[in-house]
DNA sequence: AATGGAGTATTTTTT
DNA sequence: ATACTCCATT
């Protein structure tokens, strides 16, 4: 409060701070006293510690009206990050509801990402850009990645372009640009991918183009190196509020400083018990360390839980306790016990499916609490969307109504992103990725040599591809059918980037008018002429025109007076026409109306809606960026309906009752997860279990199943280890009905822990030959016996309960001989597959083999 | 140049 | 199991 920065910050907003003072503050009533806490605590750095459930958005919007309220800012100097757009439009929603008017006026509420895209593009020249620069999702991303690899003489097939993806992402989310990789990454995509990096940026900057990553890096790189913009910004930002702050990635969290570093009016809310993001470079540091970073940061826990049970909480809080480095807050709750926590395992997946199915039907109408369920109020949540199908497949057969969040999105579909790759090269001709895409799309008899050739041409000629086409064929450098089809292309583009650059251009229009003018006038001459005249004209009189000849002109003329019509209306500013036209003029609509296969009605359809959604916005630009910033379609066609998700997708959620299927180890927590980033992957799928535990309002069941397909094979699956760490006290555990119910006789093995996992075993099918043989197996295997260090996943000092030498069986790679021995890693030497490292719960002993 | 068959990898999670 | 890629054939 001493500093000058915020003496002068309160000056500024004084005057009408005062004369604001009297107003009512209804708001704050309605916070709990940690809200309130957070709330009135506005200068100076501030860090909202807020649980699940505890109220974090409402204290945040609190907290934006309260600085309106009071006077410390205009809307316009509020910065107020999101990590979702889902999340943004929340907020905006709620501010203007608690405002009682619309937040027109809060031009910096929005993800880092369409931020970061409203400051490149005034500033993009800066690093080399131009201000319409192009978004490339992550499919042209690894389009152009492919090409530079092969440049390079680089097999694609050994180094997927795909993991250079990865890492040059984790550069970016590091915020380093190919002249900052460190030496330890040197090594990086076979050595090659330092250069490869650079190579990359270079392109994208010819292309006029951007990724995902760049969209921040850039502005970092902007504020670091001219102060003055830096300083610009750090002024009119006099507030910012940051939303799931546990997300934040080192280029965010710096991006973040630097625009902090004046006014330190920072206000970050966050979990760090929900940080589920570090696979994508979210750094659980940046919550850890933010005392650190803001010296004299005000600390503010909300813990007062307003949306769970106490048995729910006390399962969400009993898994996540096995973390260590966490800030630490135990949630509470006023509610009522309500029931606990249920527990039930499966036979396998298909059963897991079905059961939840039944158990959805039975819910439906059902009430607690006073007041029935509807499908809307319940969620599916999985750790991997390919466990989706099972239960997609259920619910249709028992035609029970279902949504996918988060699936296969709209703007993904291949016939959506042809059609837009036609609007990018209409409105950033540099586009060389869309014009690939769209130059023999539909087929216009362009093959490989054809697109080489044109690519050639542009490349001698230091051009982007469309105007390398547009050459290739005044060269006659095409041959064949292709040759007339590439020029009617290109002549099309032309007019089509000639249409775009006029789009108001007054005199364009007038001179557009004035010949269809002319043309309406000559077509009454003609009609004149056509009436005046006899029905039958001497032919052989070459001088004299028949009425047939006179109704071509006039046909003629008047599709000319339409085609101009339409040119009017999109140079006016009607960009629906214009989408209208490109697809029309370019024959991609025709393509798929004469394309019989089943699919094409429904991709005709998606064109119209595609079509339908431009309505929305100012012009074609301002769509693509909103597609590839946006992407969401949240369309609900009426009809209450499960919905189905991933546990990632569903932060942020809440449902009165969740079902949690597939806790298995290896599916959840995640093998990949633990084998990439050990402990630490680990404690983020733990996380992922208490974000998913705490969705649930009401009722909240966990299930797995003993037997699951995995890439098409059967694999017997063990009881994720998450679920040893529910509390007793707060489960019951179900038994299935029927069909297997003790059908396989003998009870559980004898001696077994009195753990969960066991009692669901006895209780229930769990007794089946594979899943017993796992039990046993698990006994004389030291990695996976001593629950208490499973923790440590890669535990070099275990001893395996396989020898060297043995002759094993591998589902995939069939028969090998282990020669190595590294934890719960083999390695072995395959007859055919070769050698290869292999978790060793995935082989069995040669003579053990299913068949 | 387009089609169809074989062979291969795929299953995290997303702005 | 399925989706995708590559290759050989027409």
């Amino acid at each position: 409060m001493s500093s000058y920065d915020d003496f002068d910050a309160f000056e500024a907003s004084s005057l009408s701070a005062r004369a604001m003072a009297a107003r009512p503050a209804p708001y704050l009533d309605e916070l709990n006293p940690a809200q309130r806490e957070a709330v009135e605590a506005l200068d100076g750095p501030v860090l909202m510690l807020a649980g699940a459930g505890t109220g974090k958005t409402k204290a945040l919007t609190a907290r934006v009206v309260h600085l309106l309220n009071t006077g410390r800012a205009r809307p316009n100097e509020i910065l107020s990050v999101t990590f979702t757009n889902k999340a943004a439009r929340e907020m905006k929603n709620r501010i203007s509801r608690m405002l009682g008017q619309t937040v027109e006026g809060m031009p910096w509420l929005g993800t880092f990402h369409s931020i970061c895209v409203k400051l490149l593009r005034r500033h993009a020249e800066l690093v080399g850009l131009k201000s319409n620069f192009t978004i490339l999702d992550t499919d042209d991303q690894i389009r152009l990645l492919k090409q530079l690899i092969q440049a390079a003489g680089i097999d694609d097939k050994r180094w997927p372009a795909r993991q250079l993806a990865n890492i040059i992402d984790g550069w970016k989310n590091r915020a380093l640009t190919p002249d900052k990789i460190p030496s330890a990454d040197a090594g990086a995509y076979n050595y090659a991918g330092p250069k490869l990096y650079a190579q990359y940026q270079e392109r994208l900057r010819e292309l006029n183009a951007v990724d995902f990553g760049d969209l921040l890096l850039h502005m970092v790189v902007i504020f670091q190196t001219h102060e003055d913009v830096l300083e610009q910004y750090q002024r009119w930002f006099r507030y910012i509020l940051v939303d799931e702050y546990q997300d934040t990635n080192v280029a965010q969290y710096m991006w973040l400083r630097l625009l902090a570093q004046k006014h330190r009016n920072i206000c970050c809310v966050g979990d760090d018990d929900q940080s589920i993001y570090g696979w994508r470079g979210a750094e659980v540091g940046n919550i850890l360390r933010f005392e650190k970073d803001f010296e004299g940061a005000h600390v503010v826990r909300l813990e007062q839980n307003y949306r769970s049970t106490p048995h729910i909480l006390a399962a969400a809080s009993s898994v996540i306790r096995g973390n260590t480095n966490r800030l630490g807050k135990e949630l509470w709750t006023e509610a009522e016990d309500g029931e606990k926590v249920r527990l039930i395992g499966h036979w396998d997946g298909e059963e897991e499916a079905r059961w939840i199915g039944e158990e959805i039907e039975a819910q439906q109408g059902g009430t607690r609490g006073g007041r029935p369920y509807s499908l809307d109020d319940m969620a599916i949540l999985v750790r991997a969307s390919h466990q989706m199908r099972a239960f997609e497949d259920r619910f249709l057969t028992i035609g029970l109504p279902y949504r996918v969040i988060g699936g296969p999105r709209f703007y993904e579909r291949m016939e959506i992103r042809d059609a837009m790759a036609y609007f990018r090269c209409v409105v950033s001709p540099d586009d060389d990725l869309a014009f690939e895409r769209i130059v023999n799309t539909p087929k216009r008899g362009l093959g490989d040599k054809a697109q080489q050739t044109i690519q050639r041409i542009a490349r001698e000629n230091g051009v982007s591809l469309v105007n390398g086409a547009a050459m290739a064929v005044e060269q006659g450098a095409i041959k064949g059918k292709g040759a007339k089809a590439l020029g009617e292309l290109t002549t099309r583009a032309s007019s089509w980037r000639f249409l775009q650059v006029n789009v108001g251009n007054q005199v364009v229009i007038d001179e557009f008018k004035a010949e269809s003018a002319d043309h309406s006038a000559k077509i009454l001459r003609l009609m004149e002429q056509f009436a005046s005249e006899d029905a039958v004209i001497d032919d052989e009189n070459l001088g004299t025109r028949s009425n047939e000849d006179i109704q071509y002109e006039i046909d003629q003329l008047k599709s000319r007076i339409q085609v101009l019509e339409v040119y009017i209306e999109i140079l006016e500013g009607n960009h629906v026409r214009f989408a209208e036209l490109i697809l029309d003029e370019s024959g991609y609509t025709e393509m798929w109306q004469n394309d019989k296969t089943p699919e094409a009605p429904g991709r005709l359809e998606n064109l119209k809606e595609l079509v339908k959604a431009l309505e929305s916005f100012e012009n074609l630009q301002g769509f693509l960026e909103h597609v590839s910033l946006v992407m969401d379609n949240e369309s609900d066609d009426g009809g209450a309906k499960v919905s189905i998700m991933t546990l990632h997708a569903a932060k942020g959620l809440e449902f009165p009752v969740v079902f949690l299927p597939g806790w298995e180890d290896g599916l959840f927590p995640s093998q990949r997860s633990m084998d990439e980033s050990g402990v630490k992957g680990l404690e983020e799928e733990r996380r992922l279990a208490y974000v998913g535990i705490t969705r649930a309002e009401e009722l909240c069941t966990i299930s797995f199943a003993g037997n699951r397909r995995v890439f098409g094979q059967w694999q017997s699956q063990m009881p994720s280890r998450f679920v040893d760490e529910l509390p007793e006290d707060h489960v019951d555990i179900l038994t299935p009905p029927g069909l297997y119910g003790g059908g396989y006789g003998a009870a559980a093995p004898t001696g077994m822990k009195s753990n969960l996992e066991t009692r669901v075993a006895e209780a229930n099918v769990y007794n089946s030959p594979g899943w017993r043989r796992l039990q046993e197996r698990q006994s004389d295997r030291p990695v996976s016996q001593p629950r208490e260090s499973r923790n440590t996943v890669i535990d070099l000092t275990a001893v395996s309960a396989y020898t060297t030498g043995e002759r094993v069986f591998h589902n995939k790679f069939g028969y090998g001989e282990i020669i190595g021995i590294e934890g719960d890693k083999l390695e072995i030497d395959f007859e055919k597959a070769g050698t290869k490292k292999v978790v060793s719960r995935f082989i069995c002993a040669a003579d053990d083999v299913p068949f």
